[in-house]
DNA sequence: CTAGTTGCAAATGTTTTGCAGTCTC
DNA sequence: GAGACTGCAAAACATTTGCAACTAG
C-alpha cells in the first residue's frame, strides 16, 4: 500500500548500518511485527500473518522466520518475551525499559504500562550495589480490571 | 546422615496434605534443589545432580523431574523461571515475590535481592488501575559489580 | 490390596543447522 | 561476480505422554 513507511526505513538504515542486507524477508518480518502493532506474536503466527500480508512475496520460512528475529534483535529493534513457562517465545517491537507487561491471568491480554517504577529501580540498583544495569524485565501476572467486574476468575486462555 | 531435615518435613507435610503420596523421587529432587541452595537448575542440571547426590537411591528419570516439578510447584514449593529466552526453565526453591532477580551477563551470575521495589509496583498498580496482582516477576540484567571491577567486558551495553 | 508413581520409550512441539540455489550489493 | 540470504529438510532440544511394572499407604 505503501511505498516506504518511516519504520521501513529505520530497518533499512540499521540493518545497512550493521552490513546486512536488505530483502524480502526482513522486511515482510518487520512489516508483520508493525501491523500486529503492540501485539505479542509466536514464529509462528507471525510465520501466518506474513503469508496473509505478503502474499506477493510469497510466504516466508519459519527457519528465516527465526533467523530475522535473531537479528532484529541484536539490532535492538525487537524483542522477545515468553510469558509462560511452557509456550513458545513471543516477539513484539522493542519498547524503552520503561515499560512493563501486564498480563491477564484470566483473559490473557498483555498490555504495556509506562510508569516511573523501571526507573526507580534503576536508581536503586545502582545506587547501593554497583550494580550496571544494562536491561530490565518487568511483567506483573494478574487479573484485569474488566475481568473482575466479569468475575472471572477460573481462567480460559484466550486465542490471541 | 540425617534423618529428616526440617525442608524434608515440609515436603512430607505437604505432600500429604494435598492426597500425595511421599516418594523417593519427591525427596530427591526437593533435596537436590535444597543443596543447590539459591541456585536456579535447568531440569537436566538437577538429574544429573541427584544422580551423585542420591546415589544409593539410583538415578531419577527426566520424565518423573519434570512431574515432580510441576507438582511441587502446584504446593508452592518450588518456582520455574526462564532467564533467557533461549534457555530451558530453571528451578529454585520458591521464596516470596519480594525478592527479586539480579543476572549478571558478564559471569552469569544470578542473585536474589530483597526490596520494597515489589511491594511499590504492587501498590501503584492497586490504585492506580484495579488490576489483581497474583505475582510479580523481575529480572535485572546487567553487570555486576564483581565484574565490572575485572572490566569483564564480555557483552556490549544495551541501550540506556 | 489399590491406586498413585515411576521408568522407559516414543511422541510433540520449538528452534537450529547443513546445503544448494538465489538474490543483494 | 562474490558472498550474504533463503528455503527445505533433517537434526537437536526441551517437555509431555502412554503404558506396564512397582510401591506407598
Amino acid at each position: 500500500v505503501v511505498g516506504a513507511t518511516e519504520a521501513e526505513r529505520e530497518l533499512e538504515v540499521l540493518l545497512r548500518a550493521g552490513g546486512h542486507r536488505v530483502t524480502d524477508a526482513r522486511r515482510a518480518v518487520w512489516q508483520a511485527l508493525h501491523a500486529a502493532d503492540g501485539a505479542h506474536l509466536t514464529v509462528d503466527e507471525l510465520t501466518e500473518r506474513i503469508e496473509r500480508v505478503a502474499g506477493r512475496t510469497g510466504a516466508i520460512d519459519r527457519a528465516s522466520v527465526y533467523r530475522t528475529l535473531g537479528l532484529l534483535e541484536e539490532l535492538g529493534l525487537v524483542r522477545a518475551t515468553q510469558l509462560a513457562a511452557t509456550d513458545p517465545v513471543r516477539w513484539e517491537r522493542a519498547h524503552p525499559d520503561e515499560h512493563f507487561h501486564l498480563q491477564c491471568a484470566s483473559c490473557g491480554r498483555v498490555e504495556h504500562h509506562e510508569g516511573d517504577l523501571v526507573a526507580r529501580i534503576l536508581e536503586h540498583l545502582d545506587v547501593g550495589h554497583g550494580f550496571a544495569v544494562q536491561a530490565v524485565e518487568l511483567t506483573v501476572t494478574g487479573v484485569c480490571a474488566a475481568c473482575r467486574a466479569h468475575g472471572e476468575d477460573d481462567g480460559h486462555p484466550v486465542g490471541g
